[in-house]
DNA sequence: CTTAAAATATGATATTTGTCATACTTTAAT
DNA sequence: ATTAAAGTATGACAAATATCATATTTTAAG
């Protein structure tokens, strides 16, 4: 049982507003454990009874909609908190989360956290933050999706992709997704995806490497997706 | 200067947990008025230093995007609470709230509700549990428009409007929407939403009263959404 | 190494949706 | 009442996107 107070990634999220004594009692009470690339965490309609501390990895949250396609709702990754949402509103989760690599997480379970929103206002507030956050981002993303064509939300993807987990020595994207997935992202077919990948890469605006995509030209994407 | 104590709508929001003192200050700090049909409450880039309450009418957040359309995000209505996000987040709003009605509204200081945060669990609770709902509606509503087509979007956007806000008493929508407003909605052209409704009239779904929409299979309707 | 399965890629085609033009209808102002 | 403006409606067409078929490449299993 490692100690939290250590952990380095707890200072990027809401955990960060804790003191030293409820360090010592997450500690007591957290749960580590790995999950290999394509495991799920939680899974649509799960009682989520805590919350996922990520201390290494990136997963997908999505969601499978009627036609049977699996939409990508967010991608979270190292630093950050899962399964807030589910467990505050006391409802299942609607969305489910699968490793895209190994993952290192903690489980941390609802007891604890609400026993800090009981005693610790600061975390709270931090947690009540990250949440309009990503209620901001989600509207965003919505008027995204209703209002720009699929081209534009391809180059704003791998932007996207690109300025949040970087790139690998070569130029590629370090994400790794299949073209479902990043289709999934998109909201369109995978056919569509890889198509316009091909354009793109015609245009010289992107480069692929087997599998790995390289964006080349990075002012034209961001025209594009504007 | 009216009481909040009495006030009937307060008991549908948030402001609920408010115990007997904290309402006293509420009702000596808040400032009540009204705003006619087609004004604004808030325009996107605006600070909102502090939160509206909703006691009568129904108003649009909406954001404009980049090819000129303005893209509903969703419809608040009386008993709601309005710029929590932004006012939490303490960054301007992403988004512009107009009146549909004509509306009576109460503003409540940020210094306010920040008090009731530090003194008030319950209440810091309700606004949580609230705000992640709001985020659930917005990754399915994300979902929706990444996966349904325009058609299915249409026929879920009228049952949600006739749930959501009644009908008269001649059959139609109690809503007030113009066709580029619910095209506004759905995320699509006015035209197609237009040539849409005469569809879904020509196959007795709906009916057409003027400008006003009356559904008439909504098991048709129910089917085609989902 | 060989083979089957999965992922990627591309073509052909159908469907959906947007755009532009125009007509009609309602609303509001003079 | 008359007229202009806005909103609603429809047609014609173009563009975007999905679907189905099929080929190629990569991956994983035996």
């Amino acid at each position: 049982m490692s100690k939290c107070e250590q952990c380095i990634v707890r200072e990027l999220s809401s955990l960060k507003a804790l003191k030293k004594d409820e360090l010592i009692n997450l500690a007591n009470c957290k749960t580590s454990y790995t999950i290999k690339k394509g495991e799920s965490i939680f899974e649509e309609g799960d009682t989520v009874n805590g919350i996922f501390c990520i201390k290494d990895g990136v997963c997908k949250l999505s969601k499978l909609s009627a036609n049977g396609k699996d939409q990508i709702v967010k991608l979270v990754k190292s630093g950050e908190l899962l399964g807030q949402r589910s467990m505050i509103s006391e409802e299942p989760t609607n969305l489910s989360a699968v490793a895209l690599e190994d993952m290192d997480v903690c489980f941390i379970p609802k007891q604890e956290i609400m026993s800090y929103f009981d005693t610790n206002n600061q975390f709270s507030m931090e947690v009540m933050k990250t949440i309009c956050g990503d209620l901001k981002d989600a509207d965003d993303h919505m008027v995204s999706m209703a209002q720009k064509t699929v081209k534009e939300r391809l180059a704003e993807t791998l932007l996207f992709l690109e300025d949040t987990f970087g790139k690998n020595e070569d130029g590629t994207l370090h994400i790794q997704l299949s073209r479902e997935e990043l289709a999934g992202m998109i909201g369109t077919a995978t056919e569509s995806c890889i198509r316009l990948l091909s354009e793109f890469k015609k245009n010289d605006w992107i480069e692929l490497v087997g599998k790995k995509i390289a964006l080349k030209d990075r002012t034209k994407l961001k025209r594009l997706s504007e």
